[in-house]
Parts: C-alpha cells; structure tokens; sequence
DNA sequence: GCCAACGTTGGC
DNA sequence: GCCAACGTTGGC
C-alpha cells in the first residue's frame, strides 16, 4: 500500500465536508493536472491512506487522514459536463482525460498539522510540499514520513 | 521543439 | 492583495 497528501481548499471542499457526507465518500473530482492524474490513476489502490492537507486558508495543514476507497481510477464525470468549472472540451467519453479514485473519511485530528510545524520538524526536511515552489495537488509520502507525522497528530505544540 | 506570454497556485 | 514559482499554450 501507499501513502499521499492530497490538497484541498476548505471553502472549496474540508474535511468537515466529507466526514458530513452520507458515505463520508468523495470522487476527488475536478484534478487537472496530469502528474497528479497520473498517480490517481497508476499508482493509487484500494486502502490506500492519504493525509488530507487544507491550502490557501488562515492555517494550512494537515488536518485528518482519508483512505483510497475506489477499486481502482475511473473517468472524472466533470470533465464532459459542459455546466461544470472543469469541464474540458477536448475529453470525450469514450476516451477520457482525467481520471480520479473515490476518498472515504478516516479520522480528523484534534488539532491542525500546521505547514509552519512540518517545516520546523528536522527529520521532514525531505517532504515533497515542502520543496521550493511545490504547487502539486497530490504527492506521495514515504512510510517513515507518514510515521512521523502521525506522531504529531493531536499533539499541537 | 523552443520559448515568451499567460494563467494558476498558494503562502504570506 | 502581492508575488514567486510553476504548468500550459501557441506562434514560429
């Protein structure tokens, strides 16, 4: 299995979000960006575990984990919806563009993972977010990364 | 295939 | 709201 850290602005869609849903299940639609795509769908599985991470807010962070609930990646149904923000004109149904896997709610930290306490931690140095310039919306996280940063759930500092 | 112009992301 | 950094687009 693997590990991830998928973006999300919380005026777009939270944690608080998924977790009222009647699943506590999302299609992590409207990704268009073909690195991020492509790890939807080549290299996600079924449980795998994903810190959902809160951008372009008052504190951003990681504030809960997810778990890949999909089998596997299917086409994102907003890209052939012409009423959508990410509709994409060049995709037709018989041969998607974008693809996406289903997240289903896990856990929600008691207190945020802020980005200024990842920073801060010596051995993270290495985390993909935290490399100049980082805009991907989805990257993986190693097992030793994801360890230690469920040490530091639910222990703000 | 180069690269300038443009749009987007996201921390601050 | 600013702006650095990056991805995408499109002319050539």
């Amino acid at each position: 299995m693997n590990y991830w850290l998928m973006k999300s602005e919380p005026t777009c869609f939270s944690i608080d979000t998924l977790q009222s849903l009647p699943k506590k299940t999302t299609a992590w639609d409207g990704v268009r960006n073909y690195q991020a795509r492509n790890m939807m769908k080549d290299q996600m599985q079924r449980g795998d575990l994903a810190f959902f991470y809160h951008s372009n807010c008052p504190v951003p962070g990681i504030v809960g984990i997810m778990e890949v609930s999909s089998q596997k990646a299917y086409p994102d149904p907003t890209q052939f919806d012409p009423s959508n923000d990410h509709y994409d004109p060049k995709a037709h149904p018989d041969k998607p563009i974008w693809w996406l896997v289903d997240l289903t709610f896990k856990r929600k930290f008691t207190s945020v993972i802020s980005l200024a306490a990842l920073k801060n931690h010596p051995q993270l140095s290495d985390l993909f977010i935290l490399r100049r310039g980082n805009r991907l919306s989805i990257t993986p996280i190693t097992e030793p990364q994801w360890h230690i940063i469920l040490s530091m759930a639910d222990h703000p500092l």
